[in-house]
DNA sequence: CGCGCAACCTGTCTGC
DNA sequence: TGCAGACAGGTTGCGC
């Protein structure tokens, strides 16, 4: 494999990274959060994360999806995009492509793995775990905006602008309510908003704003059906009145002012302890 | 510990 | 045409 930009691999160097994936077999691969893990037989994992502009692209060995398909942004003629690429036995490639250069990897094994995890990322929202009561109970007390909240990646992992948006919207919650206002109700709500939110973005594939495109090239559909990410000045498709553009915690966010009624803060339950 | 914001990068688009 | 400024699928670190 070939590192060809050092910040790739940030805070390794590729020297480093490239020796850990040299030679090894991908046995599985898999996600936490946003964070792409291919397995090697080794036991260790390469994680990947794409964060803004990442790309993943399998180049395959009869030429799918290849160098020239120009479906795939930032392979081109020149290449200028292509940070890191793996060559593999058949004779196919795995590229990894990033204009903004934000997008990270590295090599780590099982138990340094749950470490920074454990240090970063929260419930996984399409696992059982995710109810409304674990909803309750880590959005308790917290006094900044349901947006930001659901950004957080330590309360419930893998939510990002959009679908925190659209999950919003889903909810009926106003993205400026504090996250400790929600009652029972809009727990199970919030909770159904974010699965909903996130299995029509699986169905469609994705949103492809830009330049999003999935391993073969092809881009997602889920930007078409934004109920209100996006779609300032839009009518709501629920009541009409028009969506609104705020910025939450620096990330723009969009919203229905009639459709999501903003909460008031409410006292932290404390919890009552035997003794 | 929670919160808000700047920083990290590059590319694209808008308005003057 | 040029140029400044805003904005973009995210995370981290800092000050308070």
């Amino acid at each position: 494999m070939e590192v060809l930009d050092p910040y790739f691999a940030k805070p390794a160097v590729p020297a480093a990274f490239e020796a850990a994936a040299e030679g090894r077999t991908i046995v599985d691969v898999g996600r936490r959060g946003k964070y792409l893990l291919f397995e090697f037989d080794n036991g260790n994992s390469m994680v990947i994360h794409l964060r803004m502009t990442g790309s993943i692209t399998l180049v395959a060995p009869d030429g799918t999806g290849n160098p020239g398909d120009p479906r795939i942004y930032g392979i081109g003629e020149d290449e200028k995009h292509l940070k890191a690429r793996f060559s593999l036995d058949d004779g196919g490639e795995i590229r990894f492509t990033d204009p903004r250069r934000f997008g990270r990897g590295f090599v780590a094994g099982p138990e340094a793995l749950d470490t920074y995890f454990a240090s970063r990322l929260g419930v996984e929202p399409l696992s059982p775990e995710f109810t409304a009561e674990s909803l309750a109970e880590m959005s308790a007390g917290r006094t900044g905006p349901l947006k930001s909240f659901l950004l957080n990646q330590k309360g419930v992992a893998g939510i990002g602008n959009i679908y925190a948006d659209e999950a919003l919207f889903r909810a009926g919650l106003h993205p400026l309510s504090p996250g400790g206002s929600m009652k029972p109700e809009h727990h199970e709500a919030l909770r159904e908003g974010i699965v909903a939110a996130l299995e029509r973005g699986l169905d469609l594939g994705g949103a492809s704003i830009d330049d999003y495109r999935d391993a073969r090239g092809d881009a997602g559909a889920m930007q078409n059906e934004f109920l209100v990410h996006r779609r300032e000045g839009d009518p709501c498709g629920e009541c009409g009145v028009t969506i609104v553009r705020i910025v939450v915690g620096g990330r723009s966010t969009y919203f229905c002012p009639a459709c999501q009624k903003r909460l008031r803060r409410r006292p932290r339950h404390s919890k009552t302890r035997k003794g």
